[in-house]
DNA sequence: CATGAATGAGATTTCATTCAT
DNA sequence: TATGAATGAAATCTCATTCAT
């Protein structure tokens, strides 16, 4: 789990001291980044905002963007996390859709600040850390992906298996459009009905067939 | 429609030298934002680029977040144009939206890197621009709320009114997400079946109802 | 001759200007490199006492090494410039190897800081630039080379072929040793007996044969 | 012999465990001071290669500087100590040259690396350590003086007393230029022709006179 | 109107050295 | 004695913006 201790090398020996030293890195720069975006902090910032001399925070990190990569990676560890908390093996599919939404949207509005903090800053990563993120994001909507080929298969959600992919995006931006665009939709919306209504929406779909071909569109 | 010359002061006075010389600017700029970023790309570069001395540019311009500006602007008003341009007052609610849905993703394929460059560049615009921008955008989605509202009167879409405004940002939201999840839909998608596939799904939910109250989720 | 001018890039167009400010640079830059050496000035130093911004500094500049290329650079072609004055077309071997040689030592006595400066700090270039130092040093040494052939092909000067390379090199260092080996050197000797003596040496040597073997040690 | 133990205060008292410390010390640091020069190399990295910690480290020494300096003082020490093996106070004062000759181009040769890092890091040094460094330089040379006066004296080599200091320096300096010219002799001459070459010079010149006054040059 | 040289505040990063454990 | 985490002064270099020509 802790596997970016090695993909992002420390001049310190002592493991449990990186672990705790990077985290409050972390918890400052996060403050910062949200307030400020990632190009306005200076790395001098960071180190006062997390109790750090600029030249300690350096035998920890080996450049700023290594700070922002620190950032997104435990966001979006902490996003997996409560995630994967509500997932019970036993539950059927459609059960572990429902919860797995609830939970989405519930994390996404309690996160909100931090989600659109790595929507706009993961592109400042330099790009091997960028793709290490990416493949994370790939991996927590992997989830809703097995989520809905467990429900296909246990017959609780209709959908056609080319459209998991699909659909599986479509929930993660689902859930991810309530922080960048909470500046519109938050005007007309609070958490409780934009949950409702977007989950209605998605699980309409999936009772009401999803393997309908009547309805298909012909954009040609 | 050329609101931007008095939202940005010009040294200049000819005013048709002005929008000449800020579309050389606008055009030099977005082929370099596009390719690295805003932050990575320096006034020097972009003067370069689009044929002018810094001095000249400066004469159009006040700053570099102007230039930006300028950039996603030019972007949304062209997206807006070419939405417009499908949108007959004749047709039906539900003719406007298929038509307007087709066009949307056909566009967001076809600006892709465009649309991809506000979507991670609109928040590193001065407060006031950047308000002005998301203005623009909520303009663009209120283009597709009427044409929800028109449906509904119409009786050819079936609409909750109170999920309107949400449904616009929906698919709005699904236009975008072809730019900037490309990076994972790509690789399963092609333009043609993703069209299709979001179409259907939304299409699907106007058909079936949308003041369904049976399906109501109870996301307590 | 100002080759130069392409091997260092400059953010500035007019090149009468380049030339200008390059050589208010290497003035400065040389009189706090001899005093302190180059590691020990910092580039705020070298602007200020080039009467620069450090920022207009960097614009005739990339880095702070290319200051210290700049510097061996004009030392080299002063150096060559005031050998080449006394070598006459019309001149025997021997008659330009007296007045080279005379030269050399009269040069190297009045720029001694400066032939120091290149002899201590010309590994400190980064390497394409230390080869092309190091290649202009040989090119003075082959100015000797050549004299040296001059002489033995003219029947002034007895040396075996093979020998001409060595000898050239001999001559040069004898003439930078002067330079660096001044702080001991200079305790005991003047430039003019130091002249003396060395002529008289090298002299001696072109003049008792150079080809005869009964002397030929057997270092075994 | 280990004087520097004085020079250079310790923190440490056992004296064996001084020398012990600071021979790995020395090794390790020329080891990285020959592969990239004294500035490029980090006070961490000298305590990494030598196998203590920094913090060990610096008990034995007071500065980076500290060790530059004990690392030119071995190699002077060495040097010394190879040159005075050869010299046997029976031998007449020309067997003594030549085998001193010999000697000093073979070691020349095999500490290669080693000399020219003292010659052009000597300069490094902080005053009062660049002036001992110098003095066991002169002291060197001075071997040389003691053959070229015993010669002088027993009447094997033939030379005019004011010319012994000069030509011990000459002698120095024709063992050091094989290393600071390496770069370029190296291409055109391997060390036994290197050597058999500059012996011949410097003993043909002992043989031929030296006293001479007819070759004088006129150097005025 | 056009030009581009000049500016300097400010950003990131390094590294010799110390000192509590 | 040994260790290595902590420190922060200082160094290099960038770049948006101005203004004299």
């Amino acid at each position: 789990m802790k596997r970016n201790s090695k993909l992002i090398p420390s001049m310190i020996k002592d493991q449990r001291l990186i672990a705790e030293r990077r985290r409050q890195i972390i918890e400052g720069a996060v403050r910062l980044f949200v307030k400020k975006g990632f190009h306005k902090t200076t790395t001098r910032e960071i180190a006062r905002e997390c109790g750090l001399s600029i030249g300690t925070m350096y035998e920890y990190i080996q450049s700023k963007e290594d700070v922002l990569y620190l950032v997104c990676e435990d966001i979006h560890s902490d996003l997996e996390k409560r995630l994967l908390e509500v997932v019970i093996e036993s539950d059927s599919g459609m059960e572990s859709l429902r919860k797995g939404l609830k939970q989405l949207f519930r994390v996404m509005d309690e996160m909100r600040p931090l989600v659109l903090l790595i929507y706009q800053e993961t592109k400042s990563l330099p790009n091997d850390k960028m793709k290490y993120v990416l493949s994370k994001e790939e991996e927590i909507t992997g989830l809703f992906e097995r989520i809905l080929h467990k429900g296909m298969q246990d017959g609780t959600i209709g959908i056609d298996p080319s459209s998991i992919k699909l659909m599986a995006h479509n929930i993660m931006v689902m859930g991810q459009m309530w922080t960048f665009r909470h500046w519109s939709l938050g005007k007309h919306y609070d958490v409780q009905e934009y949950t409702d209504r977007q989950m209605a929406l998605l699980l309409g779909e999936f009772t009401n067939g999803g393997k309908r071909d009547g309805n298909r569109s012909d954009s040609t």
